[in-house]
DNA sequence: TACATCCTTACGGGAAACCGTAAAACAGTA
DNA sequence: TACTGTTTTACGGTTTCCCGTAAGGATGTA
């Protein structure tokens, strides 16, 4: 079994719970991280030392509170990670269940399971754990596998995430355009903008523009 | 100390820790409950063999899955309860910390103590649970007292949240003043919803409509 | 080169949003 | 009743959205 294991998970009544899955599992050294950058810092911190960690067990969301912070969010973090160490295992434990961001965490990340946060997760957990152990890759947990069979959401690219993000911070047409210009990102006719939008409207059936950013906000797209 | 105690709460990895703390408050009895509906059941269940529960500690939120719920959030529960159980104490533990959200559990649903998911949760919630057994009421975790005071939120009413529920449907203007007629929700002259509009917009400094719902999408308004 | 196809951009008309102003309805007070 | 102030409603002009059509441009193929 893996020896050294960091977790990076905020909340308390959740990271207890996870050491003591990982204590069951026979791994000898856990550390627990509750901000993402203390997270980085344990892990470089052990490679300098020669003790790299066997494994990450993060969360994806941290709570923000007064202290600022570089890394936000655990695909900054594990980015950060695979940086600098290329090789470590990574296990994503979070509530997300949109197939959308966790396709990205595979295929963007190389993370090397995900296991979703519910009713008995701590199972799964420590099995996914397992499995990342014995090299399996791509695991997911139970419950999860259907939801990556559902195409529906993998037709939508960054272009389009970009593109609601911009509407949904109050822009116009027009400077949508010329904010993509500025970016290099095309196409970036207000014509082709205006299209793009209405083939969203249209697959995720939205009345309006408003109608489709309340769609888009609830799934977690932008 | 309590005696017979119910956690309400969907992650397997938050309800074990929740349990511990339990115990280490010299709670006899505690029970716990994956569903709304499984925990309504065993608040009558109590009820009717003369044992009623002594402590209600709730999640807001509950993920859906393949079963059919009636009780789909802590909200309704802890209204269903106190139909039944009017007496019963409640603590709500959960990741929700938007004030508008969090008053109306005190004053509308009535509970004792609100404690917020995050890195020093578990000791907040013991002395929450210590302080309702002492008698005290409107009990908040340390880092939410100045989220009350924020009066920002206070000010926007039902009328507003009607408003924004229907916008974010995707109705139109006439559309909501005609939607309103029906229901009886006054005022509903198309203008005057568009006035209300305005006022929003300017209160959550928004762009346009779609800029508004984003905002409002983001503090969990709708 | 000629042709077909797809993607991008341009344009125009009608609907809805946006914004200011003013009239009408209502409540409170003397 | 008359006066005042507030809320609700009505209206008009401008901007933006919405939606169809068509022109321009790039790519692939015979």
């Amino acid at each position: 079994m893996f020896k050294k294991v960091l977790v990076a998970e905020d909340f308390d009544s959740i990271s207890i719970t996870v050491a003591q899955a990982l204590e069951e599992l026979s791994v000898s050294e856990i550390h627990h991280a509750k901000y993402c950058d203390d997270a980085f810092l344990k892990i470089k911190k052990a490679i300098k030392d020669n003790l790299p960690y066997d494994l990450l067990i993060s969360d994806l969301s941290f709570k923000t509170d007064h202290r600022e912070n570089k890394l936000n969010s655990g695909d900054e973090l594990i980015a950060a990670i695979k940086k600098v160490q290329p090789d470590i295992k990574t296990v994503v434990f979070s509530i997300e269940d949109k197939s959308f961001r966790i396709k990205s965490l595979f295929n963007d990340l190389g993370i090397n399971a995900y296991v979703a946060k519910g009713r008995n997760s701590i199972p799964e957990l420590k099995k996914a754990i397992q499995g990342v152990f014995n090299n399996n890759t791509k695991i997911l947990s139970q419950e999860l596998t259907h939801a990556l069979r559902d195409k529906s959401l993998i037709e939508i690219e960054t272009y389009d995430i970009s593109l609601l993000k911009l509407l949904s911070k109050g822009l116009i047409l027009d400077e949508i355009a010329l904010d993509f210009k500025n970016s290099g990102i095309i196409p970036n006719g207000s014509s082709s903008i205006e299209k793009r939008i209405n083939k969203l409207k249209i697959f995720f059936k939205a009345n309006n523009n408003v109608h489709l950013i309340a769609i888009a906000k609830d799934l977690g797209l932008v």
